[in-house]
DNA sequence: TTCTTATTTAAGCAAACGCTTAAATAAGAA
DNA sequence: TTCTTATTTAAGCGTTTGCTTAAATAAGAA
């Protein structure tokens, strides 16, 4: 530290408001870090996108559309659900996931402008 | 990618709807994917916060409310900057950071939930 | 000019990321 | 049981991140 600014207009009282506020604020601002980071990734925002759409995919079906391995599809997916993102439903020798009804209206904002961009107007 | 599943219950048209919807998405997801990344990081999320309720701060501020040094601040605020999140006025020898018009729309939202946790009622 | 302040930039480095490959589980079919 | 499919996990590796330190700019004051 001693990062201290010696500047003349130094406003203290608004450097006090703002530690306050701050400091108030951090516990859920590094919760919603922690999702914007996991959105904040190509791929995990294209799967994001794409459950969005069809309700459940599988890991299978993810690597298909994404053109991606699967093993590097399972290992995006656990980062998601052990952030809370999303969850998966077992069947048979299959697993579904699904975006987590919990955190389904954080996600959706994040993807709001794609979506309209996606309406025949625009693009 | 030879990442083609075999199951039986593979819904091919689904699959091939969301190659279709992906591939029209895609440059915009992109887009988001790269702001979510930027706003994913815990003290960029705060600068946003930050700058959201201060109109404008200079990087000695950011450094001097949250505790961390000004070479760090002035990095993170490169690729804000770099990444059209916020724009940079110099008066005189400091460089007064604001959210950038056109994104702030994007930004406020993300931040949405933080405030409204910040309302006397929650917490 | 020299001195101080505000900010940026470059270099270095440990940690986190994201992918690949290969092996390990889990579950149904033969 | 053995064989095939679906998924996960472990290990390895190159790239990116984010910080620290130190040096370089930029601009006002003495």
């Amino acid at each position: 530290m001693a990062t201290s600014c010696i500047r003349v207009f130094a406003d203290a009282a608004h450097i006090e408001h703002s530690k306050q506020r701050l400091a108030a604020a951090a516990p859920g601002l590094e919760a919603v870090a922690a999702v914007l980071a996991l959105a904040g990734n190509d791929v995990r925002l294209k799967m994001l996108y794409l459950l969005l759409d069809q309700q459940q995919l599988c890991v299978c079906d993810l690597a298909d559309v994404l053109q991606m391995n699967v093993s590097a599809i399972s290992q995006h997916l656990r980062k998601l659900k052990d952030g809370g993102v999303v969850q998966a439903r077992k069947v048979g020798q299959t697993v579904f996931y699904t975006l987590t009804p919990a955190l389904r209206p954080v996600i959706e904002p994040l993807l709001g402008s794609v979506s309209t961009s996606l309406t025949p107007a625009a693009v």
